[in-house]
RNA sequence: GGACGGAUAGCUCAGUGGUAGAGCGCUGCAUUCACAUUGCAGAUGUCGGGGGUUCAAAUCCCUCUCCGUCCACCA
């Protein structure tokens, strides 16, 4: 053995052994008892980040259920990420001088079918390089066409059960991306923006946004208030920058009495608060803003200017008129953004798919309530039950074309949609005509990746009969806690929904991983790790090892090197710990299995004529009972799911307590101690394993032992 | 306007009622001994501020400050 351990020549050679003897599938522990984690499904858009690394935690929780006898399932998968992975592509095109208007649909789809092949493959690479032990066997794709399926199955149980319609509101628009969002995509800035005093007749109102006053249906006043009771539901005459008009006074406890003038300009169409009032008063939509961002016909000579060059037009107008009381140049408030551009989010009106949320958030709020879901940070709870508790009605459907494309068909005739599980309808459901049209939307990437792991299950091994009976409900879902809302929760409810059944017990929340410095990785500010050339340097061992060692579970953390050289290091140590008892073992240490089997037997069951029997001396009683103590730790942190408490004794362990003092105090009577040393060293490789199994592995193979693979050894027992 | 997380040794972080811990760094010693990617010994903290509960508080309660994050329809 070198003096000094090569994690290059070590690990490569062990995932490909493992993965061709079949150990990484449930078959392996045929009549255990089933444990699943479905793997998030990374976006095939990209290489692999370093937050991926943190699958760590799953592969430590996979590794150790396989060795306790369970039919351990861990099911990979890709995600096409819709939106996520056409923005992507565009930039790429946009680097090339085209863009997606270049190309018809079926072309832009194909190429973007290609290069998320690519990406594919370079992911399952580097998931395979960090040793995470997936059953490849079992992988999926989100656009397998059974999975289509299987999502489109569930839109149109939805449809049938009156929980999906279709219906004209205001989405969040970005008119830069061409497509609308869930509110969840919406982010929010805190901005200073002027706010305009403006004349209408004998009114003053309020408005951030001058430019939508053309699409004005009415003013509002609180019905309380005393001031404009005389106007409520009376038509008042108003000048305008583009004449006079007539516009109606109504009455709303929405209109907060002492903001402004306590006077509010409904637009229904561009504001959502304006929407449902305007819905619960009868009013018109009068939409003045298209979804090129530009101001349309209805806004007289400011049409075609963007929304902030009519904005400037309009007061400026209105100022000449002497129609601008006043203007608070100090007022902030809270601009909706588009998550990926930044772009001013527009709430335009629009004709969607819209999920019904209140009863699936109910049954998602109870199953936690009652502990059928556990979450892990609890802390979380209280996150989940604010969303679900005052949800919305889900917009799925994007303008986009990457994504599983909505099995819906609009019929001329008769101006209903067929709603099928995916194929094309011959005829219309409601009227028999046979021209119908194709809704050309995509459903937002969350509807299908929220049914994932029944997805999943449902459609593979079909040729066992599929994997649904066994493994479903899953044991544990573990992601970052910013998708909790996102994906987990509509995972809960979907699941609920389409099977009867929560998806999955626990849900593991892990934190961010924070560049050396403590910020936020991203691209943009160019301080993102490469995690595969972090596991290039240190070894894939030393990676997870840092990854969960020294940080509580769920807290954020920076990556650091000085962590990732103490791991690396550790894993050097383990090297010469294996060094010195293998060899550096002096000939006449040879002893018979029997021994060893009985020092098993005395550290079980401190039986001590066999003590007495094999001379153990008291430093050998002292590190076996330390041992036993150290099963119990990491097995009761694991059980918790407190990997760094598992990592933390492990490693203090096997260093300071096994290495410093025990190992220190054989060199003297070394024969004799030979066997305990063998079955210490032997029994912590078999502990770290599911933190470091590259190594472990390699030195549990140099050890007398029984069985073809510590993979496949059994966890050791502590009574 | 609400909610959550963080503030502990120079740095990165463990530690949820009983005499302050780890890794890295630092100081001194050890070098043909499995390992210098090492070993031994050591220094370093009024545990963010203030108040309270308790025989006893980093840990429980109240409050404040500063960082980070999330949710919410103030025009």
């Amino acid at each position: 053995m070198d003096k000094v351990y090569d994690q290059t020549k070590v690990e490569p050679k062990w995932y490909k052994l493992w993965e061709d003897a079949g150990y990484f599938k449930p078959e392996i522990n045929l009549d255990g008892k089933p444990y699943t984690i479905i793997l998030p499904p990374p976006n095939a858009n990209a290489p692999l980040h370093f937050g991926h690394a943190m699958y760590v935690v799953e592969d430590i929780l996979i590794r150790y259920h396989r060795m306790k006898g369970d039919a351990a399932l861990w099911l990979p998968g890709a995600d096409h990420a819709g939106f996520e992975t056409q923005v992507v592509f565009e930039k790429y095109l946009e680097s090339i001088g085209k863009s997606r208007f270049d190309f018809d649909r079926q072309t832009l789809y194909q190429m973007i079918w290609d290069f998320v092949q690519q990406n594919k493959g370079t992911m399952e690479g580097q998931l395979r390089r960090l040793g995470f032990s997936l059953d490849w066997s079992r992988y999926k794709f989100t656009l397998d066409p059974d999975i289509v399926k299987m999502v489109c199955k569930t839109f149109k149980k939805l449809y049938a059960d009156g929980l999906l319609y279709r219906a004209q509101r205001l989405v969040n628009y970005c008119t830069k991306n061409g497509t609308s969002f869930s509110d969840l995509e919406v982010t929010y800035e805190e901005r200073k923006d002027p706010l305009y005093y403006i004349k209408y007749g004998p009114l003053t109102l309020a408005t951030t946004r001058p430019e939508t006053k053309f699409g004005d249906t009415a003013v509002a006043v609180n019905p309380k208030d005393k001031r404009y009771q005389k106007y409520v539901g009376k038509e008042i005459e108003i000048e305008t920058v583009l004449g006079k008009a007539k516009i109606k006074v109504i009455a709303d406890e929405m209109v907060d009495m002492e903001f402004g003038t306590g006077v509010v300009k409904i637009t229904p169409a561009h504001d959502h608060d304006d929407f449902a009032t305007a819905q619960r008063h009868n009013l018109p939509l009068l939409q003045v803003i298209g979804f090129d961002g530009k101001m349309n016909e209805k806004s007289g000579k400011f049409a075609g200017m963007s929304v902030k060059e009519a904005r400037v037009a309009v007061v400026e107008d209105m100022e000449q008129k002497g129609l601008i009381d006043h203007i608070d140049y100090e007022y902030t408030h809270r601009v909706g953004l588009c998550y990926k551009c930044g772009t001013v989010i527009e709430p335009l009106p629009m004709e969607q798919w819209f999920i019904k949320m209140t009863e699936l958030a109910k049954k998602a709020i109870e199953v936690v309530k009652k502990g059928e879901v556990k979450i892990y940070p609890k802390n979380w709870e209280t996150t989940y039950f604010n969303w679900l508790k005052n949800i919305k009605d889900w917009n799925i459907s994007r303008q986009i074309v990457w994504g599983m494309q909505i099995p819906a068909w609009f019929c001329d005739s008769c101006q209903k949609w067929t709603v099928t599980e995916g194929e094309e309808p011959e005829v219309c459901n409601n009227c028999g005509n046979v021209s119908l049209e194709r809704d050309p939307d995509v459903f937002d990437t969350w509807f299908s990746s929220g049914q994932w792991p029944f997805a999943t299950l449902q459609t593979t091994n079909p040729s066992a009969g599929g994997d649904f009976e066994k493994f479903y409900p899953t044991t544990v879902m573990e992601t970052m806690y910013d998708i909790l809302l996102f994906w987990v929760a509509r995972m809960v409810m979907l699941g609920i929904y389409a099977t009867g059944k929560v998806p999955f017990k626990d849900v593991l929340l892990h934190g961010k991983i924070l560049d050396p410095l403590g910020k936020k990785m991203s691209k943009s500010k160019g301080n993102v790790v490469n995690p595969m050339e972090i596991a290039n340097l240190y070894g894939a061992d030393a990676v997870r090892m840092a990854l969960v060692y020294g940080t509580a579970f769920g807290h954020d953390q920076s990556l650091s090197h000085p962590k990732l050289q103490a791991m690396r290091n550790f894993t050097n140590k383990l090297w010469n710990i294996g060094r010195f008892i293998i060899d550096f073992a002096p000939e006449d240490t040879k002893h018979p299995d029997l021994v060893t089997i009985m020092i098993k037997q005395w550290a079980e069951k401190k039986d001590p004529s066999q003590a007495e029997i094999f001379r153990l001396t008291q430093d050998d009683k002292d590190i076996l009972e330390k041992l036993l103590q150290t099963i119990q730790t990491v097995s009761k942190a694991l059980n918790r799911y407190r990997f760094h408490d598992g990592a933390d004794t492990l490693y203090e362990f096997i260093w300071h307590q096994f290495a410093d003092k025990y190992i220190e105090s054989t060199k003297d009577r070394r024969a004799q101690a030979q066997p305990v040393l063998e079955y210490v060293f032997r029994t912590s490789l078999e502990l770290l394993h599911p933190f470091m199994p590259f190594i472990s592995e390699e030195l549990w193979q140099r050890l007398p032992h029984e069985g073809k693979s510590i993979m496949i050894s059994t966890w050791p027992s502590s009574n």
